[in-house]
DNA sequence: CCGGTCCTGCTGATTTTTTAGCATCTGCTA
DNA sequence: TAGCAGATGCTAAAAAATCAGCAGGACCGG
């Protein structure tokens, strides 16, 4: 069972995802948690509610999530730590797009959100990366 | 044929792609341009060349490459601009895994690459962000 | 001109994904 | 206690994705 081992690695995991689980995932990671009828009511073209409840049972099969009874229903959440998949979709959102230069990702960042952005949240990033440069020093 | 227009669209196209077909439009992002056997190279588990190649012309139907005759092969190209896609993938990432706070996808950027980072990368981003100050100001 | 190589087009079969439906269990309330 | 509402487990079938193989055309060197 090598090949449950490799999907478990949050890197490889997110390239061997179907179509459907890949969405539930997204779902998942966007809310934290979810019981299977919120997760419908977020998919885009949401199928029945016993198609997701079935999804989500493969994905547990495989691995990458695991479910808590919380009163009468379950609860879904990813079993991969937020922090590792979330990682590991920066790099790969990096070296898709932007050949691995986390220098234009902020760009392109500051371009999508460039209306949204207070004041305060720019100058928090600016802290970040003066942060970033003493340390490297 | 309104599916048809709507899986144009950047954002859904995303979300709509079969794992192998969302295999190959990363590499294709990746590398802007890429022949049946350059993509095959660059798949994970790839499959036979024949296969690569009918999936090239699946993603060709629905509309997410085109291809140009280069000498005596084909070369597929993303036929959604980059740019767009970018953007997309962008804003997706920033959704999904930072509750769509730019400042806390800066933070895991710098976090991923920070052994990688020249100071000079910093300071470029030091500066984009000052802009971004200026001109929202 | 011939053969080898590399490419494309196409087609049909296999495998995986995706789906719906039914049976069952639990908790609640009249 | 009976019945309803909402949940789960399971299974089989439909749909989609994935794949390999074959036939044919272009190019190239001998």
């Amino acid at each position: 069972m090598l090949k449950n081992q490799q999907d478990r690695n949050p890197v490889n995991a997110l390239a061997s995802l179907s179509r459907r689980e890949r969405q539930i995932m997204d779902i998942l990671f966007q809310r934290g948690k979810a019981s299977a009828a919120e997760v419908r009511e977020a998919m885009p073209d949401a199928p029945s509610y016993s198609a997701v409840r079935a999804m989500l049972r493969i994905l547990e099969d495989k691995g990458h999530v695991k479910h808590e009874a919380e009163g009468i229903k379950y609860v879904y959440v990813p079993s991969v730590a937020r922090d590792k998949a979330k990682r590991s979709a920066v790099k790969h959102l990096m070296d898709t797009f932007f050949n691995g230069s986390a220098e234009h990702v902020v760009a392109a960042l500051l371009d999508v959100s460039s209306t949204q952005l207070s004041r305060d949240e720019l100058d928090r990033m600016a802290q970040l990366i003066a942060r970033a440069r003493k340390e490297g020093k």
